[in-house]
DNA sequence: AATAAAAATGCATATTTTTGCATCGTAATT
DNA sequence: AATTACGATGCAAAAATATGCATTTTTATT
C-alpha cells in the first residue's frame, strides 16, 4: 500500500463523501489530511481515476465517479426517462405531456423531485401528464425547465 | 423551434455520433454545419445540456451525454463491475481474483474486453478468476491494468 | 550493492473552459 | 407603436485543468 495507492483511495472517498468543484478544492482536503501533493498530480490522479466533471443541476461542475454516475440523483431521479417522454404541448397556461403507456407516473415524479419553480405542479395519468406552471410562466420557461430535467428530451420537444 | 434549440440538437447528435475531445473541435464541426457561434456559447449549451467531460480509456477526454454515461463502454463491460469484486492476490506469476459467488464469468469477460497488453488472459470458474500476466508484467502493472479496467476497485486492492 | 529502467512528481506553461459585463434582438406589456 | 423585460450571445479576462520536461524516487536486474 505505497503512498499513492492511499492518496488515490483517498480521493475517490472524498469525492464521492463531499461535493467536490475544483482540482484546488480537493487538493486542499488532500494536504489538510497530510497529503503533499500539487494540483499537476491531481490532474493526473483524476485522470488514472477517470473521474469526470458534469454540469450539476445546481449550476455548478463537481467532480463524479464511474459509478457515481450512474446513482446521481439527476440520473436516478430520471432512469433514461427520454424513452418514456412522447410529446410536448401547451394549452391555455397549462402543458400537456404524452408518453409512453405506464410512464406518465414515473416521469411526473420526477418532475416534481426536480422542485423547478416555473413547474407548479403535475397531475398524471396513464400515458398523460398535466403540468401546471406558475403564474407568469412562458411556455419557453417550461420547455427550458423541462429540457434542464430531461436533457435527452430536447429532441422531441424541438418543434413544440 | 428556434435556432438554439436547433443548435442544441445538434450539439447533442454530435456528441453521440463523434468523439468530442474539446469545445474548439465542436465549435468547428457546428460551424461547418453553418453555426455561427463562439466557444463562450458553446460552453453554455454544455451546461445546459449537463454534458460532461471525462477521462477515456484512450488517454484522452471525451464529452458525454448523461446518457452516454449510462452506455459508455467501460461503463457497459463493467456494469457494477467493482461490486462483483471481492480480492486479488497473486501466486507465482499468476494473478487469482477472488469474487462474489457466479460474478467470475462477467468480470473475466470485461477483463479480456479491455484488452489490456499486461494481460495475456483469464480463466473463470464460478467465483475466481485465474488472471494470466503475460512475461514481463510485474505485479504493480497488473494491478495498474486491474484499477484501469475497474475504477471502482481501488480500494479492494489498496493493500494486495 | 551497483546499475539500469520505470514510475511518480513538481514546476512552469500551454490549453481549455467558464464567466462578468455590455450589447443586441425578440417578445411581452401598456 | 412605444416601452420594458428577458434571453441570447460575443468579447475579453479569469479560472481551472492538462501536460512537456527535468528531477527525484522507487523498483527491477545483474
Amino acid at each position: 500500500m505505497n503512498d499513492k495507492n492511499s492518496r488515490l483511495y483517498l480521493i475517490r472517498q472524498l469525492i464521492r463523501e463531499h461535493d467536490v468543484y475544483n482540482q484546488e478544492q480537493l487538493l486542499k482536503m488532500l494536504i489538510e489530511r497530510g497529503y503533499q501533493v500539487t494540483q499537476a498530480t491531481l490532474s493526473r490522479d483524476l485522470k488514472f481515476l477517470r473521474a469526470g466533471k458534469i454540469p450539476f443541476r445546481d449550476g455548478r461542475y463537481k467532480y463524479v465517479l464511474d459509478e457515481t454516475a450512474r446513482l446521481d440523483p439527476a440520473t436516478e431521479a430520471a432512469p433514461s426517462a427520454g424513452d418514456g417522454f412522447v410529446s410536448l404541448e401547451f394549452a391555455q397556461q397549462l402543458a400537456l405531456i404524452r408518453t409512453l403507456p405506464g410512464y406518465a407516473n414515473m416521469l411526473a415524479i420526477a418532475i416534481d423531485r426536480a422542485r423547478r419553480y416555473e413547474l407548479a405542479g403535475t397531475i398524471a395519468g396513464d400515458d398523460t401528464i398535466l403540468l401546471i406552471p406558475r403564474d407568469g410562466v412562458s411556455r419557453e420557461a417550461v420547455k427550458k425547465a423541462l429540457q434542464w430535467i430531461f436533457p435527452d428530451i430536447t429532441e422531441k420537444i424541438a418543434k413544440s
